[in-house]
DNA sequence: TTATTGTGGATATTTGATATCCATAAGGAT
DNA sequence: ATCCTTATGGATATCAAATATCCACAATAA
């Protein structure tokens, strides 16, 4: 049960974004060579995170991504269902449905206890991730992140954005 | 990001062996038969049961499973780890040691805010997860599935532990 | 003795995650 | 106009994990 790791190379992406100077953009290439990772596979973590409206994508040389939203509008579960999907951790297959002493005619009963225990557990998960936004992070990241490497990131992004 | 289907089997299997009566044991093969599920694999999630010490097995004719300690001493938690393990959903690969304006020389940084946000979101998770036991399953089950088919359950086990 | 059961190892099969490649259209620079 | 760079999206290869089956073995009750 893990998350793909292109959730993961999400969330630095729209980190890197959310303090991006106005106008001013990324493209996958710049993204893919900061964090290290394969630049076409990253291509695919964009384009669902473009197509979920998180960031939009512009062609041409200078173009690229930023975020489509301010940043206090943007959850981490956004950026996580975007690119994981929505689908809940626990899958139900009716196992009940087997169950030799069920009765026949009762179909459209209700999702089980256990399924409602579980899924209750999901929305725990997700409620958490509604609650921290990309503004959240770039505060936190600004309290943590040695000044001297911050100034290094800006320069960095200016020169290839 | 998905359970393993032996998560939902295992919770079914407990809640059944919740409800046994004092002494009573139920085979791999008879826990199968009732959820339709196959006998052979459903074997390997009893098995990570019995390895975690949630349920105990015996051998010989008449063995089988029962729990090892009283249902208000297990909870879901307990159940879904043993099965699917503890690992967290976020996998942190540090991605931003590849980043090209850190300094070299910090090597032991603490966990970045954005895997320290996604594991609180896991523990949010499990701690709803532990927060039900199988004596809260069974109470509500008693409450939710018609006196008839409960019956008819206590029978079909009776005949078959 | 015999039939039944849990335990655990080996292994096959299927699915999904990971990763790469390419064709295409669009935009900016010259 | 031309060329280079970019996002988009489809096709496909590769690899790891989930799913499933099979068998050898020891313990145990009848
Ligand atoms: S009893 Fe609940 S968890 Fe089990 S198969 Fe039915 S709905 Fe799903
Ligand atoms: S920045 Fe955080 S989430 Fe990203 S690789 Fe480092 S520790 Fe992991």
């Amino acid at each position: 049960m893990q998350l793909r790791n292109q959730v993961e190379w999400a969330l630095h992406c729209c980190g890197l974004l959310a303090g991006l100077p106005e106008g001013r953009r990324l493209s996958t290439k710049s993204l893919a060579d900061f964090h290290g990772v394969p630049k076409e596979y990253l291509s695919k973590a964009l384009q669902a995170l473009s197509t979920a409206g998180i960031v939009e994508g512009s062609l041409g040389p200078a173009g690229g991504y930023r975020l489509a939203k301010p940043p206090s509008a943007v959850s981490f579960l956004d950026i996580v269902e975007a690119v994981e999907g929505r689908r809940r951790t626990f899958a139900c297959t009716e196992i009940r449905r087997n169950n030799p002493c069920r009765a026949t005619d009762t179909c459209d009963m209700a999702p089980c206890t256990i399924a409602r225990v579980m899924w209750e557990a999901d929305e725990a998960w997700r409620e958490r991730l509604r609650a921290t936004t990309l503004a959240d992070l770039a505060a936190m990241l600004g309290a943590e992140i040695p000044a001297e490497t911050l100034r290094k990131v800006a320069a960095w992004v200016g020169a290839r954005s």
